[in-house]
DNA sequence: AACGAAATAGAATGATCGTTCTAGAGGTGT
DNA sequence: ACACCTCTAGAACGATCATTCTATTTCGTT
């Protein structure tokens, strides 16, 4: 990948993690990429649409390998791979002065309407996710896609009362398992 | 409230759950409504942002007795209790041609970068429904967020994939509670 | 050195954004 | 009938949007 595409996906993936799909200029990602106009309509010819599949389709699959990574690092205890997770990222929250650390459930929620492109690529990535960690969990795809969910509505949750304990608090009642009576 | 307010609220609702804040324009609004740019101004001195805010209170309040009733119906039995949450919504997503049907967690997406209004009138209602759904559950306020968080990350699943099968399937998991291993 | 493709650079365009503004319509109390 | 206030109505404004367009620069290959 040149390193004019890394850096205008770079610049957009702040962005929309910061201001959303629809809350991103091209001139603010122009800006902060220091690349102008034509270069990125030369690198993604599609325009702003073409730039959000790439944001999702590049870090859905780089998170997704970091998730992972982490996961396994925790041991085989499903308990402490969860509780992991979700207070790895309340730290990366904090750390980031609550932005959403992931530009894909944002983009999600505003690709809707318009193109069926962005919401394909975001379906994409939520199936490679939950298929990854159902393998992690015994071949639980229900409860994997639980966990992708929570993690993605801990992160609006956190953003809003800007703080990382809502994915903490989550962690720990997923680690715990109290649904049933 | 005047009709005119009332009928200003559900369109920006609608809007909202099908473009998100940011995708959707004030002429939208005013089209849907039927009402013209100086009533919408009239009502909501503060432009489209006090529409925001107002959405999110109204709707909030709305959706947390709704819910709030539909867990009550299912008797007292975690277990069915939560499916019913999870069932009911992906009925609504399925209905509603999978569109959002909570527009809080799309504004909240959107609101940090510029305004603390929008971002704080959706943390107020994340913490009226956690403390409501702790009530029900035994005063677990850890659970309680994780099941809202999961429903809010099942919406957007659900939208990006065209189904409800998502929200069944997190609905699934989070009865049955399969954390520690 | 010279050529052609790739990439950079940013001005120009028409559409649309949120907001402001002035004018009129509808209703109520006197 | 008159004054007064609420609400409706939509034109006008400057700013900004995504995109297109024409040059110019950069760079690998000959």
């Amino acid at each position: 990948m040149s390193d004019a595409r890394r850096r205008i996906l770079q610049a957009a993936h702040d962005l929309f993690c910061s201001y959303g799909y629809n809350g991103t200029s091209l001139k603010q990602i122009t800006a902060r990429s220091g690349l102008p106009t034509g270069s990125v309509y030369h690198h993604f010819p599609g325009g702003k649409e073409q730039v959000g599949v790439a944001v999702v389709q590049h870090f859905g699959r780089v998170y997704g390998e970091q998730v992972l990574a982490a996961v396994r690092a925790a041991g085989d205890d499903r308990g402490a791979m969860i509780r992991a997770v979700f207070d790895g990222a309340a730290s990366v929250v904090e750390f980031g002065g609550f932005v959403d650390p992931c530009p894909i459930g944002g983009v999600a929620r505003e690709s809707a309407g318009a193109s069926g492109v962005l919401a394909d690529a975001c379906d994409d990535v939520f199936r490679r996710w939950s298929d990854a960690a159902a393998e992690v969990f015994q071949g639980d795809l229900d409860f994997a896609m639980a966990l992708i969910a929570a993690l993605e509505g801990g992160f609006i949750m956190a953003r809003v009362r800007r703080s990382g304990e809502p994915l903490r608090a989550i962690g720990r009642a997923l680690a715990q398992g109290r649904g049933s009576s």
